[in-house]
DNA sequence: TGATCCATGTCAGCGACGTGTCAGCTTCGG
DNA sequence: CCGAAGCTGACACGTCGCTGACATGGATCA
């Protein structure tokens, strides 16, 4: 993993980046602000550590700067400055964890671990089958990108049809895990939400398996 | 936003219960180990200030024991004992941040919207959802620019609907994190909730998912 | 202590949406 | 070419959620 490490103290700089090696990490070195924006800016980082003691640019605004341009690595400051109120700022100011000096250098691994770990958690499951998307966390449904409204039965007939897609799915499964069950039913309730949800999704979107069910297709047809 | 404050000293707990609820949380206080072992594994909480000097159970194992169940709510440990390695221990046990007593009351309020934050995502500590904005450490809403007044019920509502922007909030987990745990209600109260925070921050401000619940779009639609 | 205000719950009425039913039609397979 | 499986549009009905008005109750202030 790739960490930026923003500090102007040769001996200090060296330190850490010679800890943040022995423990893995592909360590870049900057000690100006004008140098760490742009790098911060423009590549990806696993994670930023930074020191606020810089010259040139307040750490605090180059974070900020950062966070509104939507970077969303895991930031670690550092800082001489231990009073309550700068670490307030700091931390409201986006930094995920804020470390006063002096500190042990197992401390500063031990944050690392615990802000890389976190920001990693982050992943949102995303099922996809040809040109529709189901996001399981969001519940939301999207055709060519343009978000679709469900109804709750229509929602949980399309949540299991993708979870399932590639594959033929029997009317009874189907009848199982959108209704709750216990009757089984002689209607067409069914088949009429087959239908109401082909109209929203498009044709093509559930195929018909007569006799046997039906099946989303993983690819367009 | 629930948060299960652990912590036997009855003035602490009570000063820190006042700060947390003049923020806007919705606080429960639990003073022995046991009873929060229980409590952290079985109900949903936002966000945990544990205090590490418990009777009863060892704060640390209290914790590793919950992160081995799964759960995965933030969680700020207080201690007396400020050590290094003893932070390292608590960090890497689990915990998301380390506040060594004594503290001051903006610095607790500060680390625990950053883990809350960090928890869900979000880089920075200013929510922004189409024209409306919330800034959690001033407690302050905006439409436009404009600043909105709430009552702490609304207030509540609103800053849970922003931090899961973009997402399906059911009635029922609104309720727990609006309204304590208590009785389910079979009132309308939410709904009237609702109602009134629309007429505050605009129609389209809050979405409707019939049979779902709520959504806060994240961009105007 | 009483008057007033603000926050919140309750209730009733209503409109809209979700869903089942049914009849008739289409399509598929042999 | 026939029958069964599946599709579709129309309709009916119940429930969900919205709204405005009113009730309650705690805090504040004269």
């Amino acid at each position: 993993m790739r960490v930026l490490l923003v500090e102007d103290d040769r001996r200090i700089a060296a330190d850490i980046a010679k800890a943040l090696e022995a423990s893995g990490y592909l360590v870049e070195r900057v000690s100006n602000g004008e140098e760490a924006w742009f790098r911060g800016d423009t590549e990806d980082y696993g994670a930023v550590i930074l020191d606020l003691g810089l010259p040139g640019m307040d750490g605090l605004a180059l974070l900020k700067r950062w966070r509104a341009n939507g970077r969303r690595m895991p930031i670690l400051i550092l800082t001489a400055r231990a009073s309550w109120a700068e670490r307030v700022d700091g931390i409201d100011a986006g930094a995920d964890d804020y470390l006063p000096k002096p500190f042990r250098m197992e401390e500063l691994l031990a944050r690392l671990r615990s802000i890389v770990r976190r920001s990693s958690g982050h992943a949102s499951s995303v099922i996809t089958a040809g040109e529709i998307t189901l996001d399981e966390r969001r519940m939301k449904v999207t055709v060519h990108g343009v978000p679709i409204a469900l109804s709750p039965l229509e929602y949980r007939l399309v949540t299991h049809l993708m979870r399932h897609r590639g594959r033929v799915v029997s009317q009874h499964e189907l009848d199982e895990n959108v209704y709750g069950h216990g009757e089984e039913h002689d209607s067409n309730a069914l088949e009429v939400l087959v239908g109401r949800v082909r109209k929203k999704l498009g044709p093509g979107a559930i195929e018909t398996r007569r006799g046997f069910g039906y099946m989303m297709p993983e690819a367009p047809a």
